[in-house]
DNA sequence: AATGAATGAGGTTTCATTCAT
DNA sequence: GATGAATGAAACCTCATTCAT
């Protein structure tokens, strides 16, 4: 007899009315993918839960995304396009502002969502162009790591910084994989104080090349 | 219209002799089933590909196994077992020794087994039993490291303790995950002394605590 | 993987003003149906298509035919309307005249629509009330083509003679099959004149009962 | 509503035992695949009642062809195959035999399966490689008429010999259409004595130029 | 009257599992 | 004990149809 937990649907809105507005459910349908995707997996996710956890019909997903894997990849996009809105920002943060960021997008002090985007680029759909996407997003974040910490064509040490960077990241994505995803035990529900200053340290320890 | 690429058969071993023994053939299995579980995570797992990277009839896994959840819990068994053989060793390594076994599980300079061991851990099934198996698993993992570096019921650190050794945890399973499930270069072909230098200073800065 | 190709758009009008007014777009729609219906069949054929072909909102199909049946159901109206116009024309037309007029509507010498009728009369929906239009239709053309050939209530041949007139319309159905809807080659591109000789004997020796 | 009948199934065999034997089972699909698709047409045609027909399991249909258009083309091959077998035999069998085989494939005076075949040389998938043998099988049945009829590359009517074979073949179709798919009265429950006479003369005059 | 979003039924396909040899 | 065929549940997707502006 087949097992495999069928994972409780999270109602996102109460009311069940028709005709909610395209550019709406679009949103609605991104996020509640987005929220399965990253925590269950790719193939884990059902569309069917998708639709119900959005409040709409299965059928608007074929139709706004033309299939499960359209769907993934453009929640995917979307993490790429919120990974990508701050990227001058970065520039001139110094290791210090650079540190800061890193550690709020790891621990998420503010809306929740920027670590399931984490969570989400871990995700693979089988699906070569959405790999693609994944690949090219995780190396643009390592990448802008690398440049504020310093990296340059035409610094000596570019290989150990790009290499610390790619390290950096990895830190990221334990963490985060490990507080949301497999809710592991204090440390997912310590608080953000009490992380940041080992994190802190890591990052630094990482990114801070004297 | 992007084709859900199907993972290239892994053949195990070479001979492909009949009637090899029923004994061994369940550690054809578990070994062919952790590497895909492993590296595709649980649903993304086709029993079927996993009998053929095995070499052996599909309808055995469900003879030896009962089911594709019961052969999950096999390979995390295993995993378990990997984990505590040296579990008394532990106690008397002091740090320095902690942190130079953390960092052989983690970049595993030996036969390559263990970061799939970690990798597997990092893989739901949906079942409540194999998580359970799962959860314990690293938390005792975790434990370990905790009692290594000071834990004690009577250390007013405690909890600090406790969490540094969840933190430097999920650090060794991001490495991991960013160099053998992801592949993100050049991290994932990094010399093992490239990487050595950094990451004992991140363990290091975790699990020693002044 | 062969993919099912999805027939291209083929749009009806070259304008594509709005409003143009009811009783012009059904007109649109009949016609846009019965191309799709008589080249594609009943169930290959999608609403989806034929209002884009008419160049209309997909939701007026329904509005004015009630459902997709009543579309072919309308189709097939039109295509017995078109057939019953010039009914007493036939009655003193003689063999000559009946085998001429036959010619001309196998092989479309003026306008091109009435092969797509004949072509029509092939589909099948399933509907039973549809059904019964198209059988009906058929059986009035044969029956028609059997009067002008001498069938009578008291002629003792009238057996043969409708089922020789069955004949003939069965060697316009497949002649028409052959060059619209298959396109043999290069049965669809010879001229009128090249078929006229072979088929005006055949229609003859079927329909003059010596 | 929607209404579009679901064609009552046939059962092809009482007895519901399993494990009939793999060789056996594919020819039991296609047989029933193919008379539902020369039938109803391929969309019209479920793959569901299609497995019913043949008293097997509907996984069944995409183990052994893949897909449903895989099963078409299964179809449309076997077809191709019973049209290939007696190529030889036509050669040298003059008009006079070649009609007397025309007739026999048209009539089936046999076992009532040549029909079928011509039936479902009709139906298209909208796939492409399904359509180009569909299309190549066509041509070679007019092209082995043409040759037994007395067609050759230096003919100097080689033109008009082809033209007349494709009506021919043309003819047959029609025939065949009305009688066993629309099951036109009385054509279709005529005798075949009835028939020949009509039909023999019209073959003739299209394929025996003088 | 006309439109685009939303719906629900049903079709094809996949895949873990079980039966008989 | 081992095998390949057969099974059934459930997943994704399509499409005719209906709702609400």
């Amino acid at each position: 007899m087949p097992k495999t937990a069928n994972f409780e649907p999270i109602s996102a809105t109460g009311d069940s009315v028709r005709h909610r507005g395209s550019s709406n459910t679009k949103a609605l349908l991104v996020r509640a993918a987005r929220s399965r995707f990253a925590r269950f997996g790719y193939s884990a996710t059902k569309v069917r839960d998708v639709a119900a956890d959005a409040g709409v019909n299965i059928a608007l997903i074929n139709r706004y995304f033309h299939s499960k894997e359209g769907l993934f990849e453009a929640c995917l996009s979307r993490a790429a396009e919120d990974v990508d809105g701050p990227a001058e920002a970065y520039d001139d943060m110094g290791i210090e502002g650079l540190v800061e960021r890193l550690l709020e997008t790891t621990l998420d002090f503010t809306d929740g969502e920027m670590p399931l985007q984490l969570l989400l680029l871990q995700q693979s759909s089988g699906d070569a162009i959405a790999d693609e996407i994944r690949r090219k997003t995780l190396a643009k974040i390592a990448q802008r790591l690398a440049i504020a910490s310093g990296w340059d064509e035409s610094n000596p040490n570019k290989g150990e910084i790009q290499l610390r960077s790619q390290l950096a990241l990895s830190v990221a994505l334990g963490v985060v994989w490990s507080r949301v995803s497999m809710g592991m035990e204090p440390l997912s529900t310590a608080s953000v104080e009490e992380l940041k200053v080992p994190l802190r340290q890591v990052f630094k320890s990482l990114l801070a090349i004297g």
